[in-house]
RNA sequence: GCUCCAGUAGCUCAGGGGAUAGAGCAUUGGUUUCCUAAACCAAGUGUCGCAGGUUCGAAUCCUGCCUGGAGCGCCA
């Protein structure tokens, strides 16, 4: 299905259009192959799509296609093709040079007329620079964080809520509607546990020798709720039962975790309980569809069952329940949707919820979990699958694990920091954000592949210097602002620019900045929101050698090159602004 | 035992059929009369875990193995 949207791909309207060159290289190829096709040139066969993509030294071009790829179903030799490509290649406007290359390889430059003009339409793009049509106004969706209200959020949440987040930022970027979700588990043992934790706290507050058991949370937050509640509500209390203290600990624990989330600047759109499947049935008719569809039984044990497992259950002398034929889908076994004390599983709303929100219609569902719960989405796929519909439309990122780390001096490796005695705990938000800044943590979260663990170097962090490449980033929009308020207070402006004057460092900056449409792309449709991190830090690393060199207010520079260098400098802020922002950033005009 | 993720420079990690494998940190040396040096310039560093295979071409794909992590509940 992406593909097919992918295709239709188009650029907002705007008075300017930035293209992805990359794109237009490809059909412009295409074209030229068909052509040649046509022309009896080449023998006839299906075009494979090979990408396009950007060398990487400066001589071979900035757009690259390798024709080699299609030597064998031309039966050609490559360099053969790649000069008959360059024969029939359409006019591109921004074309320059078009080289072919040994072995095989087309290697088009992009004009510098073009590069020259991107710039003021860059400028007018504004704070919207490549936002893409691609979703064409669909709905999507994305469901992260969803920790369950029973502590604060931790560093591996974290994790989870940058990159969802940035997800959904992207996909907006792409063109679609996004809706950011916040799913949690509030029916289960887990909470009243939490309650009755909670109201043992408020009884050892009041002086009464209480206990909590194992397995009951321990964390010291629970004590400063019943300090809290002592403070206002005296020993008026005591009397109520752990529903009420549930009540009270879920509402504190989420007013925590949104405070939390806010800090980073995240913030979701609809926050979805359990509660709600449980009180509109819904878990029950879903449970009943899959019945109808002959997927569910009853028995003591799973039909698969080895001896081992029965004399197991046998043992614990289980009454029988609920079973889902989920190796029907391949799973490795069947798994209980209700207990035999007649609970459901926390699996069977978690599929009722999946189906419901297949059926609040998003083209794209994006799901962020911890790798800890591959088998449990396995399951809920399996489950959508048994109701007849089509999972197709959800998608799951799974982050590895996170831990925050320090270098031991000693080994210089770096460890798990709990045990360093200089750092306290830092293994929740709050903690990262306190000891870094929400910048950081944004950043050094993002950049990761979703599939990498993920150590949060804490120390390195801290570094307020170029060591850090999220100052390097920022500072590069910081000294874009800085050339803008020393213009203005010499009263200095870039009207009448004549762009003709810059040179190639500038286009240099230009060139790699049009590449961010293709990684906006790219990072939503692939999921794969770190790209876009990776993508600022080299835009950075173009952009500050030009700064050092390309001065505006400078007394060597003459008045009508300082206009075209500040128009520029315009442009580079515009973009950095955008790419802070995609990744959740600020954008500060100061350091 | 099975499933998933990872193994690339001293460290942390990008790249994931294409041209001479990259970045940050760390190391060494240099740069500032003028828009913030949180910057720039220069230097060195590799058995891309191991072994086979596919291919014109493999760090990338396939198979096997080794190492580390995460799962494999009538927990959530």
């Amino acid at each position: 299905m992406l593909e097919s949207v992918s295709a239709q791909h188009r650029l907002s309207k705007g008075i300017q259009h930035l293209k992805l060159l990359n794109k237009e290289l490809e059909t412009a190829i295409e074209t030229a192959l068909l052509s040649a096709q046509e022309s009896g040139e080449l023998p006839r066969f299906e075009i494979p799509r090979i990408p396009v993509s950007a060398p990487k030294r400066a001589d071979q071009g900035d757009l690259s296609y390798p024709a080699i790829g299609l030597a064998k179903l031309a039966r050609k030799k490559p360099l053969d093709i790649a000069s008959l490509i360059a024969d029939w290649l359409p006019p591109l406007d921004f074309a320059g040079e078009v080289q072919v290359a040994p072995p095989g390889f087309i290697n088009c430059f992009i004009a510098d007329d073009y590069l020259k003009r991107q710039i003021d339409a860059i400028i007018a793009e504004g704070d919207s620079l490549f936002q893409l049509d691609i979703g064409c106004g669909e709905k999507a969706q994305v469901e992260f964080v969803s920790a369950n209200p029973s502590g604060p959020i931790t560093i591996g949440h974290t994790r989870g809520a940058v990159v969802g987040d940035a997800m959904a930022r992207l996909l907006e970027a792409a063109g679609y509607d996004v809706q950011r979700e916040y799913y949690y588990n509030n029916a289960g043992v887990q909470m009243i546990k939490l309650g009755k934790s909670l109201m043992l706290r408020y009884r050892q507050q009041l002086g009464d020798a209480a206990e909590l058991p194992a397995g009951y949370y321990q964390g010291e937050y629970l004590i400063d709720v019943a300090v809290d509640l002592v403070a206002n509500h005296g020993d008026s209390l005591r009397g109520e039962g752990w529903e009420f203290f549930r009540d009270a600990a879920e509402s504190r624990m989420f007013d925590w975790i949104k405070r939390s989330l806010a800090s980073i600047d995240i913030k979701h759109d609809r926050f979805y309980n359990e509660t709600e499947l449980f009180d509109s049935r819904q878990i029950w008719r879903v449970l009943d569809k899959m019945r109808e569809n002959g997927h569910i039984y009853e028995g003591a044990y799973w039909e698969g069952a080895d001896e081992d497992e029965i004399a197991d259950v046998t043992a614990k002398s289980y009454e029988p329940a609920t079973w889902f034929r989920s190796t029907t889908f391949g799973d490795e076994k069947d798994r209980v949707m209700v207990k035999s004390d007649g609970a459901p599983t926390y699996t069977l709303p978690d599929i009722a919820y999946h189906c419901d929100k297949l059926e609040r219609g998003f083209d794209i569902a994006v799901n962020v979990l911890g790798a800890d719960h591959f088998s449990q989405a396995q399951v809920v796929k399996h489950g959508i699958e048994a109701l007849g519909m089509d999972p197709a439309p959800i998608h799951v990122i799974f982050n590895q694990m996170v831990r925050a780390v320090r270098r031991n001096d000693e080994t210089g490796k770096l460890e798990a920091g709990k045990q360093s005695k200089r750092a306290g705990d830092f293994d929740t938000l709050d903690d990262l954000v306190e000891m870094t800044s929400a910048d950081a943590v944004r950043y050094h979260m993002l950049a990761r592949s979703p599939n990498s663990q993920l150590d949060f170097d804490v120390d390195q962090v801290v570094k307020q210097s170029n060591e850090n490449p999220v100052y390097y980033i920022q500072n590069a929009y910081v000294r874009c602002a800085g050339i803008f308020r020393e213009a203005d207070e010499r009263g200095f402006s870039d009207a009448g620019a004549d762009l003709n004057l810059l040179g190639d460092d500038e286009l240099r900056f230009i060139r790699k900045a049009l590449e961010l449409g293709n990684v906006i792309e790219q990072a939503a449709l692939n999921y794969e929101p770190h790209k876009i991190a990776f993508f600022a830090h080299e835009l950075a690393a173009v952009f500050h050698p030009i700064y050092d060199t390309v001065r505006v207010l400078h007394s060597e520079a003459p008045p009508e090159i300082a206009k075209a260098r500040l128009r520029f400098y315009r442009a580079a802020a515009v973009v950095f602004y955008r790419l802070l922002r995609l990744m959740g950033m600020s954008a500060p005009e100061r350091m």
